[in-house]
DNA sequence: GGCATAGGTCAAAGGTCACTGGA
DNA sequence: TCCAGTGACCTTTGACCTATGCC
């Protein structure tokens, strides 16, 4: 019984932006001053530039620069947390989101032996146009940091079983079940759960997340069916432990290789064991693995409506995911492993489906 | 002797507004808080609006709600009334009047064979911008109201010369009368009156409805003189019966299709005949009705000083008139018919100032 | 020439304070 | 006499508009 991801997929109504605020979260409306923020601050913003800004005074000793509530209020922390942002009216014209600096389609592994990365022409040398333009660093920084914050927020409630996963992985007691029918059907219905609760922890991120705006709901259906396994294998990798998957269905079912296999087959098991361990033998960064999801996302799938915009998004979050790799000093070795998760995702995903009972 | 009907419109120093407070009935200051009220009325919701309201109590059992003179000293009902006109502290920025949604100028029937509706761009379709934004509505819904009441207001000083204009109709007692040169003098002042009169019922109505604020004095004067015929059609409507016209000068003297024709002359009557039994036949409700006279008003008259302006307050009240078509399910007949009216209302009023005696 | 961002405009939101009227 | 409440006046806000300049 392969599995229809898109039942697993919220149908939303509320549709995507460009992200919240920076200065005061609400919607953001735009880049404004090189900064994702609201038309609000952004005339905030202009208007307290010409040495306004310079009598503003906080009554509460600047606290109100973390405290939503307030930060309207407050003209000084605002103009202090605009300042923070890297707002400056100083600057030159700043980046747009659109129109990547040559067209750029991204590569189907589905449908071609291409690589994720050639390393002459993307990985490192991404950073070539990237340095070239001190306003897309500002941009890029504010991509990692606006994903890494949405990555925390949607998997800090993995911490408590996380620690319950490491403790059960350091005890090695090793779990084994008695596969009744019951307990097949058990399994099943907590797969099915998790998968809600991945689907929807995907659409709470997008909605989010800059840059997908534009990108149809249909298209975005079709990016998370596709990439679904990948995806959700970041968010969920710290149940990766010595080997194995700790994943608790309950305080009594583990999610180990034997009950992966029971889920799907043994060969789909091991495939899917291999590419995590490789992918937590890459030992990512939180701000690499936040990035890893829209990544894998715009990683083309077929039949998309629009593909060049995907393309165009695919390449702002790559140049993010690249620019972070350089600065960690990511190896030439890392950089093919990574390679070849982000090469085989796609046909893991898609091997899963099929294989899945 | 080409009537002049400036002579008739009084030269009213006191201002034109946004109309009457909607709780306490002075003079509105604008928009506030998605209602027309004034500037106290504002300040004190935005007072109340802090929980201090919940403290508030009426000693008169809510019966200070429908009095103006109490309204204003009794917090409870006040606040009440503000809540009950539809103020709200936790709406969006509210709809502005000003700058509607395309720039829109208004067709002139004068200059142009244009018609006034254009079903597939305006009339219904009026609605789909209307639709999307929930604070227009409520915008809409007070011009509306606003209109309709002043309406009533002014006309109300006919609803006993109208029963015994019904009563004159259904007796079936032609009149006929000796046009001596003394009748026709007679005839001649009476219409004075009426023209008098109905200038200053403009004015007052004028005076009270939204949006006509910023309209030079000039100007209304020249809408007030281009569309004169229309409106006092409008205003009079319910004097025409069975295709006559029951309007009494006094007791005696009717102003009848032959009195009307001494007035002018034959043919002008026939078209203004026509012209108010189309209308009749429209079988409009008081709501329409008082819509018709700020819609009549600010379609183009020639030589305005801010044509653009009036364009403007004729959008919305368009955008009024056609919503409450639009409820009242009018089919594309009655519009065709409308569209007919509205278009030659101006040459109308045109004819029968050149061939007034 | 299409389109995203910069910058201008102004009606409405919200703050301030001398005054007022009831306790 | 006092003080919460009032409303005239003022500043700030932000929605909408046009202009600009990069692809």
């Amino acid at each position: 019984m392969p599995l229809i991801l898109e039942n697993y997929i919220p149908d939303d109504n509320s549709y995507l932006t460009h992200g919240k605020c920076r200065i005061c979260l609400e919607r953001a409306n735009s880049i404004n001053f090189g900064v994702f923020c609201c038309k609000a601050c952004k005339a905030f913003f202009m208007r307290s530039s010409t040495n306004k800004y310079k009598k503003y005074v906080c009554k509460f000793n600047q606290a109100c620069l973390n405290d939503p509530e307030k930060i309207k209020k407050c003209k000084f922390c605002r103009w202090d947390k605009c300042l923070k942002n890297g707002m400056s009216i100083n600057e030159e014209r700043v980046a747009k989101l659109k129109n990547p600096p040559n067209k750029f389609t991204q590569p189907n592994p589905l449908e071609s032996n291409q690589s994720i990365i050639s390393k002459q022409t993307d990985s490192f040398n991404c950073e070539h146009y990237v340095k070239s333009d001190h306003t897309r660093i500002l941009i890029l920084n504010q991509l990692k940091e606006i994903t890494c914050e949405l990555y925390k927020e949607n998997t800090m409630e993995f911490s408590s079983p996380v620690l319950i996963a490491n403790y059960i992985a350091n005890s090695c007691q090793k779990r084994v079940y008695n596969y009744t029918e019951e307990f097949n059907q058990f399994i099943r219905e907590e797969r099915f759960k998790v998968f809600q609760k991945h689907s929807n922890s995907i659409v709470k991120i997008l909605k989010d997340l800059p840059c997908f705006l534009n990108i149809s709901k249909n298209d975005l259906k079709t990016m998370i069916s596709t990439h679904f396994f990948p995806t959700l294998s970041v968010m969920y990798l710290k149940f990766f432990i010595n080997d194995d998957y700790y994943f608790m269905f309950d305080n009594d079912v583990q999610l180990n290789r034997d009950v992966f296999a029971a889920l799907y087959n043994v060969k789909a098991r091991d495939y899917a064991f291999d590419y995590l361990f490789t992918m937590k033998s890459l030992n990512m960064s939180e701000k690499e693995l936040g990035l890893l999801i829209p990544f894998f996302l715009c990683l083309t799938s077929s039949n998309l409506e629009n593909g060049e915009l995907v393309g165009q998004v695919f390449h702002y979050y790559k140049c993010a995911l690249f620019h972070e790799f350089k600065l960690n000093k990511r190896t030439n070795e890392f950089l093919n492993k990574f390679n070849q998760i982000a090469s085989f995702g796609p046909l893991l995903n898609k091997m899963l489906m099929d294989t899945a009972k």
